[in-house]
DNA sequence: GCAACTGTACTAATGCAATAATACAGTTAC
DNA sequence: GTAACTGTATTATTGCATTAGTACAGTTGC
């Protein structure tokens, strides 16, 4: 069963569009493998807060996506092989760096010193 | 005159707030400076290819928070003082690397690797 | 078999982002 | 002074995100 101990809510970005996040992130990471459950959409919704039709947006587009396999009555299992996860993991690396060199270079950020605060803030 | 020429689009943030980001980290990096004029709202709605209002909203918040200054009939300034800069580097920066460390931890990358495409993506 | 879960599918209502179309009063350039 | 700009304000409409409530059919554990 997939946790999501340290999913953090956000705003500015849609809710369904950060469980949508969270999980490609987890599959990425290989914190979340093929064959894992996921929780209930009810059971999801009343652990973050939201309402049970957030969730299921969600698990839609995951499924659409060919990421997930629901079946009426049982709960929904990650479909994950070794492409897709090479997929994922290109694309959200891809994304996400690109979005942040570009935001540091707009603030006037060296490469170096932008290195240097990943690094202070990495934890 | 504040150009907007490396202005990207994107989705999945509001419009007006990127239009407000946009500024903000241009006041952070030195590239917009105290006394700079801004594009009207309609010249700026025009060449972004949005509605004015949406424009006007993201002025106004700039306004509220004492970055801007406008008076009728005359084109709206900049007000920038080295406090109000030093502030706004310091807000961007952190809330940037803590947003990017986050999810670079939860695709499983080490700080080491994390570095590497930081430096591989830079350009 | 039955209770408690599961996915799925609706409808309705609310709030925010964005567009559209005006209107009015102040400033600026000629 | 006048035309062309400027900021500001208002109303209406559209679409998406989110909530709320309900319903139904399939699966699972006992």
């Amino acid at each position: 069963m997939i946790g999501f101990e340290d999913f953090i809510m956000a705003d500015g970005m849609p809710i369904y569009l950060q469980i949508l996040l969270y999980i490609k992130r987890g599959a990425a990471a290989g914190a979340i493998v093929d064959g894992d459950e996921l929780p209930s959409r009810r059971m999801l919704s009343a652990l973050l807060g939201v309402n049970p039709n957030t969730v299921q947006k969600a698990y839609k587009m995951l499924e659409d996506e060919g990421l997930i396999a629901s079946h009426a009555g049982a709960k929904s299992l990650m479909v994950l092989d070794e492409t897709t996860i090479a997929r994922l993991k290109k694309e959200l690396l891809a994304d996400e760096v690109r979005a942040m060199a570009r935001s540091f270079r707009q603030m006037g950020l060296s490469k170096e010193e932008a290195v240097a605060l990943l690094d202070a803030y990495w934890e």
